[in-house]
This record gives structure tokens, C-alpha cells and sequence, in this order.
DNA sequence: CCTGATTCGGAAAGCGCATTCCAACGCACT
DNA sequence: AGTGCGTTGGAATGCGCTTTCCGAATCAGG
């Protein structure tokens, strides 16, 4: 009872040798029906279960599916990993799946970890870094994955050589900016992501074009610096109404921190969205949880989870493939005409 | 560069023994300081990581850490989570995490697999079942984990020897309904959590004997069977408001329901908590969201998947510990006096 | 009845690492 | 100088499994 039971153990019972019960528990081979029978019996009798480590050692890799995500509590990831295990299940793959609060070293020591697993399936759910040296790090690690025969999918715009799913940032900044640009707001505060992530940068980007485009301004003082928390959310909030008195909307750049400034906003007496419109970006559930409901830019997140993992399980190709997700805006309830 | 590292290429280049390079690394026994300054040398230059299961299958061991949840995406359980990841930060484990949709079979299975793997230990979070069916089987795997020298902890009550963090939950339907009467409530609509499960039993329980002591009576037409989602509690919440005319308060089992519950009361024009009161359990970062904020039962979720970490990392003892973690109302604005 | 082809079970090697056992080497003693 | 002790490096073993490689057996064809 102490020890589990190993294959030799259901050999033994069985009769036969090690290389056949392992033959007609895998079905790598064809066996006689009826010591096959004999050893399924006895594995069965015995409660036997493959120790994984050791088919791992033995056969050079692992089927299961490693997953590594910035902030599993965070709404935008889970609907992410939801998507993923979706996809698995359909496939019978086990997946692990590993949280690195948003620290490049913990990222980058996971993926060193999966790849001297001699895991084969990798999705990294994450934005990616403009820094170039922590990129050129996540890089290396990532061509050493592949070249060691796994395959690597990112979520996000990544600088890595790796097949990537990106939701389309710059579009969805682009398409929020005019959609208040039409609703008439032209003083508009922004509670920015964390620098230096590609999607802070390239949501940003497609908003502060579409502004420019229709000439109107977005000094530095309107946007200050958020950390994806509702916290930092309503800290932005607060510090854009202190510096910005004429202010008619604020955008958040993820859907979190919005939910977190419409808390501000409600503490200091603004109406939303008859004095101040808000709008945030992601389309998590929360969206609709608070009142009024979040306006916000869809990213279709479970659907980038599920495709990611199908990328990274079909056939590699000699191109490096780069799917791009479309985004669009939800207008709802925070938002309403600018004065 | 195909190949990822091993210990041999490590003790190779550092002109050691592969013993020698391996005690330096893990820091086994004493290795003279000039040898294994030229092993971590080494081990640095190629990018070495041991593989972990050829490590996992040497020592008869992984020094992992096993999480099975029921629901990842929903907040309780990413809540629990939080608190197993933090404290396993502390200790620089690993953490594998597991979902299983709440399906006893997968749950099994997960555990089984753990077990295959030497996997030393497990926290299995979600609630426990009645059914002596699926408990026994559960026990087994669980007696099975243990006896092979690993350590299991449950959170929430199960049927299974192991020790288990547990939170009051027949102490906070009791303080729930307790504050309902208070109010002034007498006609109160339950929308349950899914049969079978402790916790909804444990919650409903203490529910009811408060009524009863009050002497107000719960007929069955007030119960209705939620499934702890949104979706659910919508569904439960229109359900009761149809049955029940004289309604005065809801009560979700969990604080995913009663957001959903918030907005079915919203769609058919009953305020809250004018004409009806409302109020969740769990108390998770959304109850605060919503607006008005939820009345809720504090369960200190973060909490509980630390202390159980640090129980399953702990000595075993003789004896099966269970430790039980107060929980207590906490009254917002979605419950106001009864007529 | 013999030969060549085919099927299928078993012995054994090896996956990458930890660890036990052994030998060699100081070192302080007598 | 010789004995006994503690220290430290190396060879070898084994963890549990898959997978070649062989050889025995079976079968079809001449």
C-alpha cells in the first residue's frame, strides 16, 4: 500500500514481461489480445497509474501543456486561461499552468523550467516588454524552447521569434478615441497601463493617432501612469481630477482600472456619464457587473486563449504566424455626449 | 543548441565528476569552493536547468506544489488561489494548478495523476460532496496520496482523512439570517448553491436554524437551486420574484449569484434596497464593485489557501487536524429594513 | 517438408539525475 | 613514522518507463 504500484508490478502480476505490459497499456504495438486483456486486468486490480516523470525521461518530452500567465486573478487572464483549458479538454491534455505576477525574472525562470521538462506545448499569456534587454532574454529562452523541438505560442505583441496571437491594441485605442471624439469630448484624461508593456504602448498609440488626427491635443499632464489594478484605477482618476479641472472623460486602459476609477469618480460627487463619460478596455464579465455598465473596447480574450493553444498544437511552419484578433467598441452605459 | 543541457554537459565543461557537479549545484555535501565556483561557472555558460523529472524520479519525489480548483475563473476560487501562491512564493515552490470545472471525475483523475507523479503536495480546493459514492472514491485516492508519503489538505468540508482548512459555514448563514431578522425580514427568498455540495448544505443550514429559532419559516417554493453563477442567480432571482409576491430579501449563496440576482432585480424595476434587500457569502473583490455595494458574508478566502499550504508543508501529526476560520457579516448598502 | 517473410514477446539499454559506497587524501595524534 | 579520524571526489547503481534490437514462433508459398 505504501508504494504505488509500478509497471513492473503489473507485469508481475500479469505475467509478462515489462516491455509487453508497457506495449499494451500504450498501444504503441500490437499485442495478443489476450495477454493484453491480462495485463489491463491487472494494471486495473492494482489501481495502476504511469508515473509521468518517468514516461517523460523515457520518451524525451511531455504531452502536457504549460501555461504561463501574469496575473491569474486578474479578470482579462482567467477568461484567457478559460479559453486555453476549453481547448484542451476537447484535445484530453493535461495543463499546468504558472503565475508570475507580472515579474520578468519569474517569467523567464518558468519557461527555463518547462523547457528542461521537455514540455513541447507552451502558451506565455502576457504582454510583451518593449525593454530590449529583458526581450532579447525572453527571447533566447523562447528560440531555445523551439529549438529543442517544443513549440511556443505568445499572447501579445512579443519581440521573440514564436508564433504570437495579438488582439489588435492599436485599432481598439483608435476606434475608443473616436467613438468620444463623436459623443463630443475633446478634454479627455487617460489612466494609462504599465510602461513598457507592448499593449500599454500600442493602445495608447492607436488613441492618441486618432486624436491627433481630428487635432485635438492630449498634453502630458491628461494621462497619467496605472498599474492594471482598480486601485491604481481610482488613484488615476483622483490625481487626473486634481490636475485636470475641465475634464469630460477619462479612458482606462484596461477594464479593471476603469471599474476602479468610476469608484473615484462616485466618491467625489461626478456623475457618470452626465458629468464625466468613462470608458475602459478589455470587455471583461465586470464590465457588466457595475453600474452603469463599463463602455468598453471586446477583445475576444477566451477566443485568443483557445486559438493560441491551437496554434501551438497544429503544425509548425516555416513562416513565423502572427494571428490578429479584431477588437471592437461596446458602447454602453458610462458613456454619454461631452459638453 | 538543439539539446538542452544536462548535468553530464555541465560536469563535463566544469572537468568534474557528474556527482561532484550535482552536489555542487544542490549544495548536497561540501564541495571544495575552487570546484564548484567552476561548476556554477559552467552551469551559468550553458544555460543549465536540472530536469525535474529525471530529478522528481531520482529522489522518489517533487517538490511541487499540487492546486485542484473547481473554477478558476470564478473569484472564490482565484481568491484561494492567491493565498496558496503567496505563501508558496515564500517558499520558492513551484505551483501546478488544476481545473476541474467542478467535475468529481476530472477531480479524481487530477489527483491520481498527482499521485502518479510522486507529487508531495496537494491542496485540493472546492467544496466536498455529500454523496458517499463520490466521497468514498475520493477518501480512497486521497488515503492513496497520503500513504504514499504525500501530504493533502482540503479546504471546505469533505468526507476524506486528511487535514482541511474549513470555514464556518453554517456560523455565517446563521449570522446572515440573524441580520435579515434584525431588519425586519421575514419573507425571504434563497437562491441555493448546486445540491450536494457542503458548503451550500453547511450555508442553507444555519440558515434555516436561525429562521426556525425566530420563528420564521422557509417553505420550499423560497428555495430555489442556483448553480454559483451569474447566469444562475439571474435565473434564481426571477424565479422567486414570480413565486414569492410577498418578497422582502434574497439571499445568494455566493456573491457571484447575487451580482447576477442585482441585475435580474434591476431588470424588472425593484430597487434595491428599497423594496428588496439583497445579499451574497463569500465577500470577493466584486461585492464592492456593484452598486450598491453587496451585503456579504466575509470568508477569508486568501487566507484559507495560505493556511493550508502552510499545513500541507507542515509536520504530519497523529492526529488529522481541521482548522475552522471565522467569518462575519459584513452589512452594505444592498440590505435596508424590512416591511 | 523446407525456406523466407512476418508477427510478437523478452532482454537490455538508456532517459537525466541523486546518492550510496569506496578510495584517496590530509590532519592531529601517539 | 605510524595509526585513526574526518573530509571530499569519483564510479556505479537505480528511480520507472519506453524503445530498440533479437530471437522464437507462426504462416504462406513452392
Amino acid at each position: 500500500m505504501g508504494r504505488a504500484p509500478t509497471l513492473s508490478d503489473v507485469a508481475g502480476l500479469a505475467g509478462v514481461s515489462m516491455a509487453t505490459a508497457s506495449r499494451a497499456l500504450t498501444g504503441t504495438r500490437r499485442v495478443d489480445t489476450r495477454l493484453r486483456e491480462r495485463v489491463l486486468a491487472a494494471a486495473r486490480e492494482l489501481g495502476y497509474a504511469p508515473n509521468p516523470h518517468a514516461r517523460a525521461l523515457a520518451r524525451a518530452g511531455d504531452a502536457s501543456i504549460g501555461v504561463v500567465v501574469h496575473d491569474l486573478t486578474d479578470p482579462y487572464f482567467s477568461e484567457i486561461v478559460r479559453g486555453v483549458l476549453a481547448e484542451a479538454e476537447a484535445q484530453e491534455r493535461m495543463v499546468l499552468i504558472c503565475n508570475t505576477w507580472r515579474d520578468p525574472d519569474r517569467e523567464l525562470a518558468y519557461v527555463a523550467s518547462f523547457r528542461a521538462q521537455r514540455l513541447q506545448t507552451l502558451v506565455l499569456a502576457g504582454s510583451g516588454v518593449e525593454d530590449r534587454r529583458l526581450g532579447a532574454r525572453m527571447a533566447a529562452q523562447i528560440a531555445g524552447f523551439e529549438a529543442a523541438g517544443g513549440r511556443a505560442v505568445l499572447i501579445g505583441r512579443h519581440h521573440a521569434p514564436a508564433d504570437a496571437v495579438v488582439p489588435d491594441n492599436l485599432g481598439g485605442g483608435r476606434l475608443l478615441a473616436e467613438e468620444l471624439l463623436r459623443l463630443g469630448h475633446r478634454r479627455i484624461g487617460v489612466i494609462s497601463g504599465p510602461a513598457g508593456l507592448t499593449s500599454t504602448r500600442d493602445r495608447l498609440a492607436g488613441f492618441r493617432a486618432a486624436l491627433e488626427r481630428a487635432g485635438v491635443g492630449l498634453p502630458d499632464e491628461q494621462v497619467v501612469e496605472g498599474d492594471f489594478t482598480r486601485e491604481g484605477g481610482a488613484r488615476g482618476a483622483r490625481e487626473l481630477l486634481d490636475r485636470v479641472p475641465g475634464l469630460t472623460a477619462i479612458w482606462a486602459l484596461n477594464d479593471v482600472m476603469a471599474v476602479g476609477a468610476l469608484r473615484a469618480l462616485r466618491e467625489r460627487g461626478r456623475r457618470v456619464p452626465e458629468e464625466v463619460s468613462l470608458c475602459g478596455f478589455d470587455d471583461i464579465p465586470l464590465a457588466t457587473d457595475v453600474t452603469p455598465e463599463l463602455t468598453t473596447v471586446h477583445v475576444p480574450m477566451v477566443e485568443m486563449g483557445a486559438r493560441a493553444l491551437r496554434l501551438a498544437l497544429g503544425p509548425r511552419h516555416r513562416q513565423i504566424r502572427t494571428e490578429h484578433l479584431p477588437v471592437h467598441v461596446v458602447a454602453r452605459g458610462t458613456t454619454g455626449p461631452g459638453r
